[in-house]
DNA sequence: TAGACTTGGTCTACTTTGTCTACTCCTACT
DNA sequence: AGTAGGAGTAGACAAAGTAGACCAAGTCTA
């Protein structure tokens, strides 16, 4: 497939997650923040191999604490989100707020 | 796969394409509203295979207006989006809304 | 202190989506 | 008849989404 210039839906919903967790974003935080605040729930395997093919496009990257706190020896991804991955956040958003728009009296109001 | 509860990137597009076009959305007239609400180009076949399938999920269905009008009959497919599209509309909006909640100092404000 | 459990992550394999190119039909035009 | 254009169809293949089993380093706990 020619380089897609979208952020797939769930790719898009795991840059955000990690975007509200600002700097602690690892694993199974991000998962919990999924399922809160899109009701979704994945499974690790589904989070891992995401977050590696979103590496390789640059919307995100992370740093590996290799503990000399706790958990020594174990390591633990702390993820962050790269400017390239803001700035797709922001177009989709923007393409999707454009769609919406005009649509309030079918989709009702959101429910927040 | 175990049947997926949300919309993919391109099909929610499709359905909102639909959506706002009301009862005269036909082909060319879902890849001019992509074009125009959201930037994007897709050939027909990407648009099609794409609608075949969410009509397969029950998103979507279809009227062939074979033309007693003009066009006589060539087949022209009419679009519309089904109570359940409208529902997975409104689901993955409002998992956006909710994510996207608390971000507007990094996503800017909607440029609208 | 052996065995069970917990954590955060890795690997593999498979399904669904996204997307293209290359036709096919019919109509209208010349 | 010959060609151009509009609307769809077919087939193929890559990328994204997802699950499940598996692993290593700690922590209990009896």
């Amino acid at each position: 497939m020619p380089p897609k210039a979208f952020l797939g839906e769930f790719e898009q919903m795991v840059l955000l997650a990690i975007a509200k967790l600002g700097a602690q974003a690892y694993g199974p935080d991000i998962s919990g923040e999924l399922e809160a605040s899109a009701g979704r729930s994945v499974s690790r395997g589904a989070l891992y191999t995401t977050l590696d093919r979103m590496r390789a496009k640059g919307l995100l990257d992370w740093a590996v604490e290799t503990g000399d706190d706790s958990r020594s020896g174990l390591p633990k991804r702390l993820f962050v989100v790269t400017p390239e991955g803001v700035a797709a956040l922001r177009t989709s958003r923007n393409a999707l707020l454009n769609l919406w728009h005009g649509l309030e009296d079918i989709l009702g109001e959101p429910s927040r």
